[in-house]
DNA sequence: GCATCTATACCGTCTGGTCGGTTTTTATCT
DNA sequence: AGATAAAAACCGACCAGACGGTATAGATGC
């Protein structure tokens, strides 16, 4: 029942209180401080200072809000994504290297919008399904462009057991150590592949 | 196969019968089927065959079970680890490729089992602990024994995208990629770093 | 006799969701 | 501009069911 278009209307229609986004961020911060299973409206209601009545107008149902979650997610990605293809493309550098920064540079600044995977993974599965989408889609760019694919593959994993480490609490990096691998992950997915 | 109970439970008397695994396997049933939002101990009950005060007989809050899971998730990544350790030194192979290996293919043996991560992690992130502190020993084991500690670190976190991903649900890649990319793995694994 | 269950009834709380009503914004007409 | 009507946004009390957990009485087997 929930349209995309309010979603993407959001950031392209006029000045109008953006109530959803408040909502959002409400039940981001729920699941990252007390964990998916704690998800519930009243704790958004709680959290975002609306009413539960409010809440429930701008997602019909728990589910609904969830999928605001998902779609928040996955519009953040590709905006993030597609600006780092414009920005290699116009410094000369190397895109796929430049993919992978912008994925790493994900975590930093959108664990919370993150949080939707928790959410979505514990209240139904199949919420997941266009996030296997969009991750594909990426995958592919990543990888068909890469000079070395199994190399730009194993780049990727590695992203990904970052943030979903990070996501699901297990801190297994510290920043320095973080920078360390950043950097010769990019080095690794420039180069071609070996003999 | 050892006791698991004695990891949870001080009393660790006799040798327990095979109930307590029976209920975890259930569990473990419900969360990978339906999501971790929906392992309740009323599904348990359902899933298992046993009553409810069978149920809560052997773990006796919902929190002791997903403790149960954790502990049997870890024994078992252990026992793996030590297992692929010992086999290296005798056939002399590289241990870090051989703890690499063990890693990799305990997404293939323990999928269900792991799915007390997401269990945890919904209930009561603390209940993640035990896990963070195993999985801190084990990437210190292979980090201080690799050639090249960064592409060690690399490799764990390839590791563990692949099992986040398959917990969470995202399949990332096809059997003959995932081959692919552990060959590669074990290989830069054992390699000194260059230049 | 003790441990391990089955079976069922029950309780207080939490949860998702509904509903009628109120406030605020927007569109329309003069 | 000011009045006004309609629509959109929001409120909060309420409900039915699910949930975790307790309690009880009895069966089975070592």
């Amino acid at each position: 029942m929930t349209d995309a278009r309010s979603f993407i209307d959001v950031s392209a229609d006029t000045a109008r209180p953006a109530t959803r986004d408040v909502i959002l961020d409400a039940a981001e911060r729920v699941v990252s401080r007390d964990g998916s299973g704690r998800l519930t409206i009243d704790a958004v209601v709680r959290e975002s200072g609306f009413s539960k009545g409010g809440v429930l107008y701008n997602f019909p149902s728990k589910q609904a809000l969830i999928e605001g979650m998902v779609s928040r997610l996955i519009l953040q990605a590709r905006t993030d994504c597609e600006a780092a293809l414009d920005g290699a493309q116009l410094s000369g550098e190397n895109p796929v290297a430049a993919l992978i920064r912008a994925i790493l540079a994900f975590k930093h600044a959108n664990r919370d919008v993150a949080m939707a995977l928790l959410a979505a993974a514990a209240e139904s599965p199949e919420l997941l399904d266009p996030v296997r989408e969009m991750m594909a889609r990426i995958r592919e760019d990543v990888i068909s462009r890469a000079p070395d694919p199994i190399m730009a593959r194993i780049a990727l994993l590695a992203a990904d057991g970052l943030h979903l480490g990070d996501i699901l609490g297990l801190d297994m990096i510290t920043p320095d150590e973080q920078a360390a691998v950043e950097a010769r992950l990019v080095q690794l997915v420039s180069e071609p592949a070996p003999r």
